[in-house]
DNA sequence: ACCTGAACACCGTTCAAGT
DNA sequence: ACCTGAACACCGTTCAAGT
């Protein structure tokens, strides 16, 4: 059980003074970095999603050849892979979370987790496949670390962050992929309301036609902590 | 809250009557048909993963041209939800397991779910993005049903279905996509124990070691029907 | 109703070469 | 140390045409 391709590192040699202001080229464009380029990926899928996402394209908005990104990242896969960590960097310091509340605390972890990943609708589709980028760990590490000091044992630990992590993530998943434009809900509306005779459970339930996400999602998060630390 | 391309259908008028035998070409090879192109799709994708399903691929095996395809299959969006669909399919009829007991029947269900996926490990990947095809609302409407007779009110079987559907979701994708291949176990280790540093709970909750799979699962899902049905 | 090949507009990546 | 263009071996799909 262990990340894959997680220390997939370019031929680039490990930098240890980072200029903060990279001077600029000579025809205005700032030389081309892993972080410039993943900053321009992410830009480049918010805009067009996973299938938007050319080397080719990439390069041309970097305005460089396509050639020169790969002495920055390995090929496509590692693009990929370092565009979804980079999503899920914390932007304020954690600490500030830090209450006495740990159950307040940790339903403030996922929630955040969760909005950071719907931020960039692509994100949840991709996490599946890619490796644990430091970001994810250091996600991860907060969040036992949290559950830990809830009164979680050790022996359950194991289990208690996977399920959150899988019903996070699999709460994203489904929010970022089932939230119809606008434009076709009337369509989807009559479609589901011709299902009903096929199957009546899932209209009483009003599992299609419900669109409070933000509220399924908490309430079933409380569900799933109830019954972690009763 | 709708189903994306579910009603998506190709130019093929609906076949009332089916062959069961369809006879075999003048080449020997059966004539082409949704059915068998899913069938041959789903061989594909087990062979090559996700990345080697290919319309001429597809089409080689099928012993057809490529553009044939297309009179049978919308294109290769089709054929993705198409396959993933088939993989959920019921192999035995699910009154089987109907005992008195709801919380084994539930438990029963999700399993089958999860083993379905497992035995495709790119069904996994795939089913964030697909379409709800029948065979998995009729698992929803099973799973549905079963927790309305456990006593799930009305008013939370929305929560309770999305919950267990999400937690299934990402159990399984992480299933399938963090086990390592033998060969890669040892440089895996390694790696870990050098995080053990930066990441100490990590490393104590055996997060990324453990390798029961199996009993993770069974034990988070007890843990969420807990709080769903105390 | 069903199948086809040629053609178009793309892909990711190797390689040998430039500065 | 960093960037490049040409070339290779692929893609999915449109179209006009065949039976």
């Amino acid at each position: 059980m262990a990340a894959k391709r997680s220390d997939a590192r370019s031929k680039q040699s490990q930098r240890i003074d980072e200029p903060l202001q990279p001077e600029q080229g000579p025809h205005g464009e700032p030389p081309l970095s892993r972080e410039r380029i993943v900053a321009i990926a992410v830009e480049l899928l918010d805009a067009e999603g996973t299938g938007g996402l050319t080397m080719r394209r990439l390069a041309d908005r970097l305005g460089s050849g396509v050639m020169s990104l790969y002495w920055h990242v390995d090929n496509k896969e590692d693009v990929f892979d370092l565009a979804l960590d980079s999503v899920l960097e914390y932007r304020e310091p954690p600490q500030a979370i830090a209450s006495g509340d740990w159950r307040e605390e940790v339903v403030q972890m996922l929630g955040d987790w969760r909005a950071g990943m719907l931020r960039h609708p692509w994100s949840a589709s991709l996490l599946p496949r890619r490796a644990l980028g430091p970001n994810i760990l250091g996600r991860l590490e907060l969040l036992g670390n949290a559950l830990s000091r809830a009164g979680v044992a050790d022996a359950d630990l194991n289990v208690a962050i996977w399920s959150l992590w899988n019903y996070v993530m699999g709460a994203t998943i489904t929010r970022a992929n089932f939230d119809v434009p606008d434009h076709e809900r009337a369509a989807a509306q009559q479609r589901l309301e011709h299902l009903g005779e096929r199957y009546p459970t899932i209209e009483r339930s009003r599992l299609l036609l419900d669109d409070d996400w933000d509220g399924v999602f908490r309430r079933g998060l409380d569900f799933l902590l109830d019954g972690l630390v009763p």
